[in-house]
DNA sequence: TTCGTAGTTCGTAAAACAACGAACATGCTT
DNA sequence: AAGCATGTTCGTTGTTTTACGAACTACGAA
């Protein structure tokens, strides 16, 4: 019906990656589970100047917009890299920036 | 320097790309920019469903984030990718999602 | 000089974000 | 059952973002 909607579906995908990426503290937990396969919140808590609760919102919003996934592993949670959408955020970039 | 201070300079540089891309207007202007080399904002407020003020603020955001630079040719403004950041951008989200 | 065009800036309002501490939920271990 | 460890959720606060229309600025043309 909107013919000024010239927005397309991988425009918003990658914006709505690249919002999650928006932040310091959620590059440096992507950089880390990138690179580790896999990490605890207290591990993060530890090296990160922020409290708990903080930390939990940016895991949060990584986890709505796909790139990471929590797995209990009682009383943690191990969070992971959510390879499905990773490897799909990976293709969008790399077209993008024609790499 | 804060020793406490984990996050790195290219975690920050990279937050700071990727929260200007993180909005589907920017995105489509980044898109556009990178592929026909520049283009006025009159051209993008006809074909985007936003008022003028409001991609002037856009325009705004990804210039002050170094991803576009705008020159006078008046009465207009010719808006095109700043290169020298643009490849910054692609180098850090290259090595970043390793490709 | 006055008018029109092209954009930016200002003022405003609603929504989202970021941070904290307190309270809560969960599930081991005594 | 009671306590402990690990996180999440809630409530609050202040900031930032997004959007709009109105007002403004700059400049070229009539």
């Amino acid at each position: 019906m909107n013919n000024k909607d010239v927005i397309t579906e991988k425009q918003r995908k990658m914006a709505r990656y690249a919002k999650a990426m928006g932040h310091p503290i959620r590059m440096y937990v992507l950089e880390l589970l990138s690179k580790q396969s896999c990490c605890y919140s207290g591990d993060l808590t530890e090296e990160l100047p922020i409290v708990k609760s903080t930390l939990s919102q940016h895991l949060k919003e990584l986890k709505d917009a796909g790139l990471i996934q929590g797995e209990i592993e009682a009383p943690k949670i191990k969070y992971c890299i959510d390879k499905e959408n990773w490897k799909e955020a990976q293709e969008l970039f790399k077209e993008f920036f024609d790499i």
